[in-house]
DNA sequence: AGCCAGGCTACCG
DNA sequence: CGGTAGCATGGC
């Protein structure tokens, strides 16, 4: 099974997912298919990178209600993050889970994004963030700034160990490398690819994988 | 009523 | 290096 094939099946199997939810330049309506050019706009970037970050071991609806929270309160801005207090934060993203730990993380993202964004990031920066680990970081390259990195989950790695293609506990490098040595570096693909591991991985349907 | 969510850090051997 | 506790909340 080389990826291009696990490709084609998954998206024969769940077609197009639109990728990553962008509230604040799509009317509020999250998630956005055949459309690949979103985020546009500096704010629409951050607001992927705070969705990064708050999902983290968390399910997307108590991401939303976190984010919908945020913007209540007019923050929505890497420079806001930053100036508010942590105990308002923290209340704010209560829905998403770590509270205390995500409050952290965003202000070394916002940081981050202040010094970084108008350049065009470089993953081992991102990775230097603390809060952010490599799934977190590809995330941030492939939806927020459109550079062809694959990302690795969960779902990703359970779909590679039913198909016995990889076990379970293989480093994540592998796993990234062998999709991006094997495939053609294109955003698209890589958006389209890694939402339908998760089509796949919340439905629990490994086994459709199989002829 | 556990188990799991679109993980990461710190710390251990 | 690989392995694991702790972090928090809500849906099922």
């Amino acid at each position: 099974m080389t990826p291009l094939k696990l490709y084609k099946k998954l998206f024969s199997l769940y077609g197009a997912q639109g990728w990553w939810p962008v509230r604040s330049e799509h009317k509020g309506r999250g998630y956005h298919p055949n459309e690949f050019g979103l985020p546009k706009t500096r704010k629409g970037r951050f607001e992927v990178c705070m969705g990064a970050i708050l999902t983290q071991n968390t399910a997307w609806t108590q991401v939303e209600k976190a984010l919908i929270n945020l913007f209540a309160a007019k923050i929505s801005t890497p420079e806001k993050i930053l100036k508010t207090d942590d105990k308002t934060i923290a209340t704010l993203i209560t829905p998403a889970g770590y509270r205390n730990q995500k409050t952290k993380y965003l202000k070394n993202i916002a940081e981050w994004f202040v010094n970084n964004s108008p350049l065009e990031p470089v993953r081992s920066d991102l990775l230097k963030v603390k809060g952010v680990g490599r799934e977190t970081a590809d995330s941030i390259l492939l939806y927020a700034f459109h550079l062809p990195t694959f990302v690795i989950d969960t779902y990703t790695k359970r779909a590679l160990a039913a198909l016995k293609i990889f076990d379970e506990k293989t480093p994540y490098e592998t796993l990234r490398s062998w999709f991006m040595e094997n495939l053609e570096l294109s955003v698209p693909l890589f958006q389209e690819y890694h939402a339908l591991f998760v089509e796949l991985g919340k439905n629990k349907e490994y086994s459709k994988l199989f002829p």
